[in-house]
DNA sequence: TCAATATATTCTCATATAGGCATATAAAAT
DNA sequence: ATTTTATATGCCTATATGAGAATATATTGA
């Protein structure tokens, strides 16, 4: 037939950009409609729209505060997405490579509280 | 206007669930079309069409041998998908997770070179 | 050359949206 | 009650694209 939704699947609804964007902010921290209308610049319908798919694949949940509407990442919703990659991390860099980039944080914030 | 085309971006071709099988399988191994097919029981211009969008993405390699051709994954383009989901690795189990798996695993190799 | 095999391509259709615009809804403030 | 503020919804259009069917292309073998 033709495409299929992606209104139910956490990996489609990630395949568009401006989700992505989204998401980006959340993760920041918890924000309502307008507060994310003023980073991103996109007109108010737009950023409810994508607003309405990640709360249908609940990557996002809603909050309402008086007036206002406050949206929230939920990250375990992105779980599957990880453990989907993790099929392919034994390709990279020594097969290590984000433990060393930790180590190395590590080691960093070490030195940050010792100076 | 409209959608955007997933074609050149890595983010939406996995966004495909077919597309998704297919990276599956020649993750095991380099595999022809019709082994593909064999496997995954979609008609030939189908996988051939998927097999298409990932090329164009680069998350394949096309190699000719003789009357065949062998597709091959190429792990280093999904990194940008990797590298865009560890912002949400700090709100995982204690942050650690994978850590934790690999500490784990260095303990017990050191352990049985031990005994 | 001709047939067989392996795969890609073209054409068509149905359908899923992304976004624009206008408007509806809902809560708070006056 | 009326207005203002915050957000969601509905309608419309353009376009992307997944799949089916038929066909084209390419390579090997007889």
């Amino acid at each position: 037939m033709a495409r299929l939704k992606t209104t139910h699947d956490v990996f489609s609804a990630i395949g568009e950009p401006k989700r992505r964007v989204l998401i980006e902010q959340l993760v920041l921290k918890e924000m309502s409609v307008n507060e994310l209308v003023d980073v991103v610049k996109w007109p108010q319908p737009v950023v409810s729209k994508h607003l309405s798919v990640l709360k249908q694949v609940r990557i996002v949940t809603e909050r309402r505060q008086g007036r206002f509407r406050l949206y929230r990442i939920q990250p375990e919703e992105l779980r599957p997405i990880q453990e989907w990659m993790h099929q392919f991390e034994k390709f990279w860099g020594g097969s290590m490579d984000q433990l060393d980039a930790y180590l190395n944080n590590l080691q960093e914030r070490d030195s940050d509280e010792q100076s």
